[in-house]
DNA sequence: CTATTACTGGGTACACCGTACCCGATTAAG
DNA sequence: CTTAATCGGGTACGGTGTACCCAGTAATAG
């Protein structure tokens, strides 16, 4: 069985893990290491996009060119190692511009589609049972970005923390239903169109045995014919519709304050 | 390793076990079947919601007091079986009211409690890798069952599809936040607190080191005391906020119209 | 210098998983 | 009866993460 990985190891191994480079560097008897836990991670990230789903440690081991046990010096297991490498893609690229000069809305957009472009590029990371965050600097560096969005606004702390994890939720939720899977054998169209070949017959019998009313009433078939992208995009607008006029009364007035001009 | 199980095995096999029940029953030679394939998936879904997270193929056939094998004749694999077990449990219960008597609103609102509900009785389903939902008869009814609720309005079928998956999305996503793991060894609360724990020394550091502007204004220690449910509540309200609209000048006219008065 | 000591890399081995395969027992049909 | 199809169960295989042991290495103490 093609076994995905549970992350979250002992939280306490992935934090020393995750602050480390702070430690003095004493010289020690013996020889020099060969790794480093940053070369393990980026080998780990390099075969898990090739591999698709779920990836082994030997395989990491085979990257890195070493024997199977020796990236265990490293990194206490497997978990803690997913923890470090979700971490590090949580760092949004360097082409991240300022939120803040964007305006809230445009901010927690260009967000979803970042994180959305991350999940293009890294699908394993939806198989990742992700559970609370094990925050290192890469995520909180996100994190921070995250909350640049709403310079100028007055919301409380705790709201701000709902609308950035129900952002985040809905662009996760919806890739985990569109994107998954499709990397593991085949190309993502062919697997639509598989899917559908498959269960066409049956959906069509039990639409017409009458048990479903609703369903039935459904005659447009382009009304399945829905990219995760634009399902994303629809979900994250109808929220961020939904915020706008909190974050309209929220906005700071005083010495921040500054008029915008949006021109169209 | 704990190994969580990927779901969607062959759909073709999955489809023929989900619309089984329609067969003749012809009687054959050999022995009788001492086993069903409900009671293989009854059996499974308690033993998943006893172990927690991932359970273990040898443990369903202990459950049913047969040998290992044996249910590998009922059901081709452990992928499809995990498809029959998510196809069961998408049937909302018997207390499913009429959402299109309740309003759209609140009928989405009660879909989302009820979904949320289903998560926190089996937890073991946010560790599913759904991709692709294998439709069965149990899950058509739930989303017939869905569909309901925009009963009287006259949206286009795309974007019908659209919200029930982002509400569906919504709710899943924050339940795997907020709700995974804590099965697994220890109670939820003591999850959280140790989690903090650990956290928190290294957060401080961080926010000492100015390199997170934004974070570090966060000064409201409670801004983080958030439950799951409360996440999932407000980033539904939002989105159904930003729904209204649309609803309401979807709202057919013509013989079906109601007057629905509120008193509060 | 040598001896010591801590550390590294690698190989072997184990427990666990899903499951392919085979074989005796059972029950219908001819 | 014989024949044939099916069922239940046991054994075994390839895969996983990883505990453990051992030889080799390099910095330090004498």
């Amino acid at each position: 069985m093609a076994t995905p990985q549970t992350g979250a190891g002992d939280p306490k191994r992935s934090l020393e893990l995750l602050w480390r480079g702070y430690e003095p560097q004493q010289s020690r008897p013996g020889p020099k290491p060969r790794l480093t836990v940053d070369r393990i991670v980026e080998a780990a990230i390099a075969v898990a996009d090739r591999e698709g789903s779920c990836f082994g440690m030997r395989e990491v081991s085979a990257e890195l060119g070493v024997g199977a046990m020796t990236i265990y010096r490293y990194v206490p297991g497997k978990r803690e190692l997913v923890d470090l490498m979700v971490d590090r893609l949580s760092k949004l690229g360097p082409d991240a511009p300022d939120l803040a000069a964007a305006g809230w809305r445009e901010g927690l957009e260009m967000l979803s589609e970042g994180t959305w472009q991350v999940y293009l590029d890294h699908t394993w990371l939806l198989e990742i049972n992700q559970r609370r965050p094990v925050l290192g600097p890469d995520s909180l560096e996100g994190y921070d970005f995250a909350l640049s969005a709403f310079e100028g606004h007055d919301l409380p702390d705790r709201e701000i923390n709902l609308i950035v994890t129900a952002v985040m939720n809905l662009v996760t939720g919806t890739a985990r239903q569109y994107l998954l899977g499709d990397s593991e054998d085949e190309a993502p169209e062919s697997a639509e169109e598989d899917w559908w070949r498959a269960q066409g017959p049956y959906l069509e019998r039990a639409v017409a045995s009458g048990r479903y009313r609703h369903i039935a009433r459904f005659a447009d078939p382009g009304a399945w014919d829905i990219t995760g992208h634009e399902a994303m995009r629809y979900a994250v607008a109808r929220f961020l519709d939904g915020l706008a006029p909190r974050m309209e009364a929220s906005r700071r007035k005083g010495t921040e304050f500054r008029l915008r001009f949006r021109l169209e």
